[in-house]
RNA sequence: GGCCUGGUAGCUCAGCGGACAGAGCAUCUGACUCAUAAUCGGAAAGACCUCGGUUCGAAUCCGAGCCAGGCUACCA
């Protein structure tokens, strides 16, 4: 296994207000990076900010302020929202940032020498009061009107720099049969060769008909387009458009570059396409989950039903941040169909999971503990049965889930092993035994047991559940930062004589009210 | 229009050629009482969308159809 974990967000166009899409996906990228990290791993968790286009030019003009006030502003909000959900990423770039323009500049120019760029006329239809080109399936959507006002479009031509994408083709097509993890879920790989087998087209890579966006060297007037410019910054965050900052070079490829499937084409073959025109690695992975939609409904502008950043911190202030995440990550939409936010499953899915099962087993061993041994940890003298080896296969499962980026399977191997110990306890009755002192033994060797399988599960739900599982860490006397991944995951960590004391992890809650 | 994905217990989904079809939640029921009215056991619950085909054998493969959803390049 490599020693560098890393792993990116789509960076967020600073035009779009937070809502769940940006938490979600920032979320399950987190989830992965606390669990790389706990493991060791030297790791890199990088998102933040598209900034150019003629839409955030337009917007900023609209409020009064100039584009990079206005980007200035809801890069900030962004920002916030890390704070706001305990996310944490290593490094935020902006697309506005000095460091990211020199080096997509000087990709660029790399891009010219090798031959890949050309200068080429562009015809499409134009809508001209929103000032941009609308695809030919677009177009045809809207009855070849503008979308906005419902004007007709006019046919407009303009000279671009394009991107001889058509010529990686076969290269293209060799990765995605070589690789067949390249693109995941299967399905999004599936459309994406689908499209493939279709032929490409070269892309236009710059506009001329606005100026908010980083200059194509060596010709005024040109301006690169937003997507390239945005791809660009997996790259330039780790300096690797220059040599400048070399320390972050390990960090690429990037393991996985986590993006809503709407992105899918970008990632999943232009980028590969400028990757290989620059002759660098690609990334390992590129995982495009789906969508939630809104008890039932899909969300839209023109529903106003998006779970935006008041709904959210809703939930987070009923149920904690905990709870949040457990349910967005265990139960979102990860794999290729949308999936469903609704209160009341969020509710149930809280009781069930970590109220019933994660807090009150938590509980019952905490207190056990509390009440037979005066809260000290007794000694196991039948180290442990089986337990060893069934946490061993568990602890293993969970970091082959991990590493996969399979994290419901993950979460459900940790929280497994507590209904397990929930079993051996309903088995063993080891409140029943402490009633009959001759057997105190057996009692201290089931409680011990039960302790130490819960501090294991405990460490596996961290990145799932980083409050309360420090919580519960900090009640049962667990080492956490003093020690290294296998010494912490190995049976018999928990050292008799260690103070333990009960925990009530997640509350119960009265039933859910509309989110 | 083209391409892709799904249609399995009340709900969310797993299984994707082999023995009576599985899990979690919900329901009913028995046990237990350490624990957050919790937990553990048991039960009930399914023409595995339809029709046809291949096969000794299909939820699982193939074809057609129906239904739902997605993608269709400059909207991050």
């Amino acid at each position: 296994m490599k020693s560098t974990a890393s792993i990116t967000t789509p960076i967020y166009y600073v035009n779009d207000k937070p809502h769940i899409g940006h938490v979600f996906t920032t979320t399950v990228c987190d989830v992965w990076a606390r669990a790389m990290r706990m493991q060791g791993r030297d790791t890199f968790f990088l998102t933040g900010t598209d900034e150019h286009g003629v839409k955030v030019e337009k917007s900023a003009l609209a409020h009064g302020v100039t584009p990079q006030e206005w980007a200035d502003r809801n890069a900030a909000e962004f920002r916030r929202v890390l704070q706001l959900f305990d996310l944490t990423n290593d490094d935020f770039i902006r697309t506005t940032e000095p460091r990211h323009e020199a080096q997509v500049q000087a990709l660029v120019e790399r891009l010219k020498a090798a031959g890949v760029l050309y200068k080429g006329a562009f015809e499409g239809w134009y809508d001209e009061g929103e000032e941009n080109y609308l695809t030919e399936t677009r177009a045809k959507e809207s009855g070849y009107k503008s979308p906005v006002n419902g004007r007709p479009l006019v046919r407009a031509k303009e000279e671009n720099w394009y991107f001889r994408l058509s010529a990686f083709a076969p290269r293209l097509m060799e990765l995605f049969t070589s690789r067949p993890d390249f693109v995941r879920p299967e399905a999004r790989r599936n459309e994406v060769l689908g499209r493939l087998r279709e032929g490409l087209q070269d892309v236009p890579m710059t506009r001329t008909n606005f100026s908010w966006g980083i200059p194509m060297p060596g010709d005024q007037g040109h301006v690169i387009y937003v997507w390239i410019d945005a791809l660009f910054n997996y790259i330039t965050a780790l300096g690797l458009g220059n040599d400048s900052t070399p320390k972050r070079h390990p960090y690429w490829p990037a393991d996985f570059h986590v993006i809503g499937k709407e992105i899918l084409w970008f990632h999943a073959v232009i980028w590969p396409a400028l990757l290989m025109a620059l002759e660098m690695p690609l990334p390992q992975c590129v995982f495009a989950h789906s969508f939630w939609i809104h008890e039932g409904q899909k969300m839209s502008k023109s529903l106003g039903n998006f779970i935006d950043l008041p709904a959210m911190e809703g939930y987070v202030s009923k149920y904690g941040l905990d709870a949040f995440r457990w349910f967005m990550v265990t139960r979102g939409p990860l794999d290729s169909t949308d999936t469903d936010f609704r209160a009341l499953a969020f509710h149930e899915t809280y009781v069930a999971d970590l109220v019933n099962t994660v807090g009150n087993c938590s509980s019952r061993v905490t207190a056990m503990i509390a009440k037979t041994f005066d809260g000290v940890m007794p000694a196991d003298s039948f180290a442990g049965g089986e337990w060893p080896a069934r946490c061993a296969t568990v602890v293993q499962a969970w970091q082959r889930h991990m590493q996969q980026f399979e994290l419901g399977p993950a979460a459900a191997a940790a929280i497994g092993l507590l209904r397990e110990v929930d079993g051996f306890i309903n088995r063993t009755e080891p409140f029943k035994l402490a009633k009959d002192p001759s057997r105190r033994d057996e009692v201290s060797s089931i409680l011990a047991q039960c302790a130490e399988a819960v501090r294991i599960a405990g460490i596996l739900l961290e990145p799932f559940l980083p409050h309360r599982m420090k919580d519960l860490q900090s009640a049962i006397g667990d080492q956490a930062p003093t020690m290294d991944w296998e010494s912490r995951v190995r049976w018999g960590g928990l050292k008799p004589g260690t103070r333990i004391t009960k925990v009530a992890l997640y509350p119960r809650l009265e039933a859910a009210v509309a989110g």
